[in-house]
DNA sequence: ACAAAAGTGTTGAGAATACACCCATGG
DNA sequence: CCATGGGTGTATTCTCAACACTTTTGT
């Protein structure tokens, strides 16, 4: 094992490296003809690598942060929002052009549909909305920065993977849903239809939605409303994701 | 965003940390009753946090190398070996005890039986074994530094997922090998038997094998040598894991 | 009554499993 | 020739996608 001494020098000669946290913050909005669409947040760059062009949210590591903390304080400083799902995905060691080394690790998140709509609606009312931060279509992004399009990509495929053997659509949902809610989410995720009859087999031996009582009313029969079953957690994750 | 500018202190108050790199090296070797074993190199270490106990191999990154290249260094400096099967595992942000703040990024790896017994064999030839570094039985370690133990478990839940769906088991065998071989591994890194005859069926309507006109003969009927389909990686993988 | 969504039942195709059976070789 | 592992065939079970069908509401 190689132990260096912790010099202090101008120029990054030894073990020395910052810490960049960003995350890929996924939620579902609708668009003007009210479809559902896969969106996240990106934020336009004010300095010079890549000035002007978008992308992912993100901030240097406090020395006294664990990394998830890390993660969660750059969403919440994006968009003043508390994660439902928060994961570690990939930790990237640019050697690039960069005078000192970073070492840029990537989270990707969901947030909570109706909790987004309720803060967007209040920075509106407030007049305060942030500037810089703009949601784009998770499915038809602009170049960004660095390799971003690349790393939305992968945890794209993350996500489509995950929503197949997990139960984390609900993560984009309110506390209570119709199995309509939880089915439209996931194919807005998945970009295809899927068939309600089977949708709802999967979902009740899957064991991880509790039947409530009450039914939302429509225009049409009353949908029954579901909860999350947070028991299901340990299970289905590895042993060391389930520390979230 | 959060900047900050780099300054230069003897205490650890910005964002400056230290990056190390450890890896869980998986092989599967032969124990006295020539029965195969999921095997994994450990250090002892010979400083304070956790003197005396047994770590994963690791190290610290250099300034002007890739995470994977660090990874792969440290192997190499452990055992002498390149691995054929590298992954990133995880990125843990410890907030300890440590007076300077570390990052601690961790691979897992797998090495080909033969060639560790090449290098085993080689070292005792010339005497010139390792100090401070063994090999144990991945199923029943002792207790280890640091939370290496948990690490380790992971790793292994990890393993034994991916050999499910995908076909790795190769990366712990020679150039060319029977199924029996193959199956064999498959058994270790799961802990049970399979079926020889669905073993068989499934690898290769999963075309990952290319079988060859050579056989084994041993001391009964000879069995088909295969070799690995290396065309096949890049569809089973995601995008970011297929750059290795 | 009717349209539309909620929810149930049925069927068929393909994958996973268990296991019976034949093949080829060294002793 | 026979024990043993290599290799094939087949029946059973299970999962999953497709879709017909019944139920319940608002209009």
């Amino acid at each position: 094992m190689v132990i260096m001494t912790r010099t202090c020098e101008p120029d990054t000669r030894d073990t020395d490296v910052r810490v960049a946290v960003s995350t890929v913050i996924f939620s579902v909005r609708r668009d003007a003809h009210d479809e559902p669409v896969l969106s996240l947040p990106l934020v336009r760059r004010t300095r010079d690598p890549f000035e002007g062009r978008w992308a992912l949210p993100g901030g240097w590591l406090d020395a006294q942060e664990s990394l998830d903390a890390a993660a969660s304080r750059t969403l919440a400083e994006t968009t003043g929002l508390t994660p439902s799902y928060l994961e570690q995905l990939y930790a990237f060691g640019v050697v690039d052009r960069s005078p000192t080394r970073v070492v840029s690790i990537v989270y990707w998140a969901l947030l909570r549909s109706d909790e987004v709509d309720a803060q967007v609606a209040a920075h509106a009312r407030q007049d305060d909305a942030p500037e810089n931060v703009e949601w784009f279509d998770a499915t038809d992004l602009p170049a960004l920065a660095f390799d971003h399009n690349e790393i939305v990509e992968y945890t794209l495929w993350r996500l489509r993977n995950k929503v197949g053997y997990s139960r984390i659509a609900h993560g984009l949902l309110p506390d209570e849903f119709t199995l309509a809610d939880l089915r439209e989410v996931t194919e807005t995720i998945l970009g295809r239809r899927l068939d309600p009859a089977n949708f709802r087999r999967q979902v009740d031996t899957s064991d991880t939605l509790i039947p409530t009582e009450r039914f939302r009313t429509g225009s049409h029969r009353p949908a029954r409303l579901y909860r999350y079953n947070r028991d299901v957690e340990l299970a289905e994750r590895g042993p060391l994701t389930s520390r979230l």
